[in-house]
DNA sequence: GCTGCGATTATC
DNA sequence: ATAATCGCAGCG
């Protein structure tokens, strides 16, 4: 079934952990999510709107929980959040990495312009395992920014799958970011 | 207006 | 280890 706002409306920690294992849908594609990190703007270093900075970009952030924050990285790639907590309060999670469970065709198409039959090896290890492959491999940009998950254009469900265990450590990536790289607010399974 | 820099990825 | 590549924030 679809998560509701009350999923997303809770504290941030809480929802990126919860998010394990529960299933994006985006027209036809659906995945898995397997990894995560949580970004808390009026602690976090790390995060865009850190000090509950509001710029055009970071806006999205302070939306009522159950939006998408996607944004470009490095001129090249795009990143997909999901805003957390109540409205107000500027804080999303990452997806990092997430399993292909429907439409794996197309995203092999979407990644490399190949059908999924001739892909190698290694191809098929990187179709979605980061947050620039994820978003690249089922057709997530800068149009995305800012849909409620709670519509029929973009959502996340529970199918009642859990992993059976999860892990947590330090995010990836943020060196730039003092004290707040070591937060160990990335979660994860194998 | 100009500058420097990324919550990344592919390739060497 | 490094290039690719551009929106955005900061400056003044």
């Amino acid at each position: 079934m679809k998560l509701t706002k009350d999923f997303y409306t809770r504290d941030t920690l809480i929802v990126a952990k919860e998010l394990l294992g529960k299933v994006l849908v985006f027209g036809d594609y659906k995945v898995r999510i397997k990894e995560t990190e949580a970004y808390i703007g009026s602690i976090d270093k790390a995060a865009h709107c850190y000090n509950n900075k509001v710029t055009n970009r970071t806006q999205v952030m302070f939306l009522e929980g159950g939006h998408a924050y996607v944004y470009l990285i490095y001129g090249m790639y795009y990143c997909f959040n999901i805003v957390t907590e109540k409205s107000g309060i500027g804080s999303a999670v990452l997806l990092r990495n997430v399993d292909p469970i429907g439409n794996i065709a197309k995203m092999f198409v979407n990644r490399y312009g190949i059908p999924r039959e001739i892909a190698n090896k290694y191809q098929i290890k990187n179709l979605t395992n980061g947050p620039g492959k994820l978003c690249q491999a089922i057709g997530i940009n800068k149009e995305v920014n800012g849909l409620s998950l709670l519509n029929d254009r973009i959502w996340i469900e529970d199918d009642n799958y859990t992993p059976a265990s999860t892990s947590t450590g330090k995010r990836i990536n943020i060196d730039y970011a003092e004290e707040a790289k070591d937060f160990p607010w990335r979660f994860y399974y194998e």
